[in-house]
RNA sequence: GGUCCCGUAGUGCAGCCAGGAGUGCAUGCCGCCCUGUCAAGGCGGAGGUCGCGGGUUCAAAUCCCGUCGGGACCGCCA
């Protein structure tokens, strides 16, 4: 090692030894004759004190992040000078030999934790982005997965990769296509997950697999979304729900614990969809605040109020503190629901006296006026937002605004891990065309009292499907997985899949099943978000190391490129594939 | 596919609504001074295609249209 210390580590206990560092340097603070640089490297900072006469030749043109060594004596700080801001302020390293190992140009940025950075030059110059908060992201993300996979071994799961050039996995998002030199016009699918290959091995008697795996799916981003992007991909052989549920706590737990020294509660809550959707609004409920939805279906049944009678729902979440909100922040909520698809936000304030105002209040009934209050739970100084409609549409709307309520009153409290399971989600929704889609994918388990009966009427089937939220978001997701061809061919049939379609997309997996696959099930935890939550920060680039720009670009690398006629002509992108097979 | 915000010196921003010559602010950079600072300080200096294209106007960073780039959201995506 070019260094016999870690500039981080030293403490007034190693005052008199002679010690050589190597790092950046942070800071020069020159005051002609004596310089004072900050040596910063992984393990943290401290104090060089430079004299002049060592000041000569590359090492006077010390700049902020020259990369430099330095051999010095360790010692106490003059008395007055400790700095005890920093855990290495006692001392300092008073410098008899500095060498440039190499320069530094000016800087694009600042490289300090506190300057504010725009996204495009942070990406363009990631690696110095990264020197800012000493990869903080990337250190507490290798933690997680650390964690992960002594847990995973601990329970005997095994590591398998599977294939990254593959075929389209039935995930329902797009695919990255990638064209095939040796069989032009055929191209391989990036997988939207190993989904299919972890059930393969499942037949193949691997009974416990997991993968920390890279998913491709070609969708537009959010801050929470990358195209390529991580899971903790696991399953298991001979299990039912609460198996899977206590694996993948003790994921939960293990990581919290070991990255932030926080117990989680054991078991997690559970809530069936059904239940989050009534009283949340939301299929991953954040169980920070109250809020909840009231539904007001009977309340308003045979109103004369235009926007609620005959609707199938009317709900409403009652707001603290709404009842004095200005006519211009009610007409900022309205345009924000307008925005969401809705034609508003109708509201009734609850004035200090109890006393209502709000636009729709002219249309109440004399009954409805005088229980309106009881019936939704509203206090005086409360504000009552409401929704009517299709349940499930209503409840969306509620539940979001529930969501941006809470934000905006601070009702959201710091500090907090709601954690639990979201059971039962639904199988299957219209698929807007008159049939029907699987909500989680073709190869979920339907309840088990419904296996019979599931393709008689798919509306309102639960799914052996649960998903993992906190706060607000969906940390995970999985089922249990059909193991019998005839409950297979039933989904599919109940989805519009054609026995000859499915044979064409699935088909290796439908043969695998003939040779008697286990009852299987699994977990597929999401990375990128949990190591996000770790680290506290709103967007998961802050966790990756080299992210993307939200037109899919990466500034660094400038991916992606244009190709040459070459590359086309080579990689067979415009080639006819002999004997078309691929269904449309 | 849609909505909204942003684009001005290397970086972060003000100026734009209400048009009138880019000495604008902070930081960084360059030079000089300075022996106890710690986001050091003082003095001086350089640094600009106001994203790009078009239009309106006597005159555009500013108003209008288009386009590109970045960000957030809806749709999409588990």
């Amino acid at each position: 090692m070019i260094r016999t210390h870690e500039a981080g580590t030293l403490r007034a206990e190693h005052a008199g030894q002679t010690v050589t560092l190597a790092g950046w340097v942070a800071h020069r603070r020159d005051h002609g004759g004596v310089a004072f640089v900050d040596l910063r490297e992984a393990s943290g900072v401290v104090q060089v004190v430079v004299r002049d006469e060592l000041l000569t030749g590359a090492a006077g043109d010390l700049r902020a992040e020259f990369c430099v060594k330095v051999v010095g004596e360790v010692r106490l700080r003059p008395a007055g000078n400790e700095n005890p801001d920093l855990p290495t302020g006692a001392i300092e390293v008073d410098a008899s030999e500095v060498e440039v190992l190499s320069a530094s140009a000016p800087l694009p940025f600042p490289v300090d934790a506190h300057a504010e950075v725009g996204e495009e030059a942070r990406l363009r110059w990631r690696y110095l982005d990264l020197r800012r908060d000493n990869a903080r992201g990337l250190r507490i993300r290798h933690r997680a997965t650390r964690t992960i996979r002594r847990v995973m071994d601990e329970r005997g799961f095994v590591d398998v990769e599977t294939p990254y050039l593959t075929r389209s996995t039935p995930e329902g998002a797009r695919d990255f296509l990638v064209p095939v030199r040796l069989q032009p016009g055929h191209w391989y699918a990036l997988p939207q997950s190993p989904q299919l290959f972890k059930q393969l091995l499942m037949v193949g008697g691997l009974e416990r697999y997991y993968q920390i795996a890279r998913c491709f799916r070609d969708e537009d981003f959010r801050a929470d979304r990358q195209p390529d992007f991580t899971q903790l991909d696991l399953e298991m052989s001979f299990v039912d729900e609460e198996d899977v549920y206590e694996v993948g706590e003790a994921v939960f737990r293990a990581v919290w614990k070991d990255v932030l020294d926080i117990e989680l509660p054991q078991p997690f809550r559970r809530l069936p969809f059904t239940e989050c959707m009534d009283r949340f609004g939301s299929d991953k409920p954040d169980l920070r605040f109250g809020l909840e939805l009231v539904e007001l279906s009977s309340f308003f049944a045979g109103t004369e109020v235009r926007i609620f009678a005959g609707q199938p729902y009317v709900g409403a979440v009652v707001v603290p503190g709404a009842g004095s909100w200005t006519r211009k922040q009610l007409d900022g909520w309205n345009e924000w629901a307008r925005g969401r698809g809705a034609k508003g936000l109708a509201y009734v304030l609850v004035e200090g006296d109890g006393s209502l105002r709000g636009g729709v209040l002219n249309a109440l009934s004399d009954g409805e006026r005088s229980g309106l209050a009881v019936a939704a739970g509203a206090a005086p100084g409360d504000g009552v937002f409401f929704a009517a409609g299709p349940r499930r549409e209503a409840q969306d709307l509620l539940g979001a605004f529930r969501n941006a309520a809470a934000r905006e009153i601070g009702a959201i409290p710091e500090g907090r891990w709601e954690f639990l399971w979201v059971t039962d989600m639904p199988m299957f929704e219209p698929d807007g065309d008159g049939g029907w889609t699987a909500v989680h994918h073709p190869f979920t388990a339907p309840a088990q009292d419904r296996v019979d009966d599931f393709d008689v009427d798919p509306a309102d089937v639960p799914a052996r499907a649960y998903d993992i939220v906190c706060n607000g978001m969906e940390l995970a997701s999985g089922s249990i997985r059909i193991h019998q061809a005839d409950v297979q061919r039933r989904v599919f049939d109940v989805i519009g899949l054609t026995p000859e379609e499915a044979r064409s997309k699935f088909g290796f997996l439908l043969e695998a099943f003939q040779y008697g696959p286990p009852p299987h099930g699994g977990l597929a935890p999401g990375i990128d978000r949990m190591a996000a939550l770790l680290a506290g920060t709103e967007s998961i680039r802050d966790v990756i190391a080299f992210p993307k720009t939200s037109s899919g670009g990466d500034p660094l690398t400038g991916a992606p490129t244009p190709i040459t006629a070459q590359q086309r002509k080579d990689a067979g992108i415009d080639a006819t594939p002999a004997g078309l097979t691929e269904p449309s």
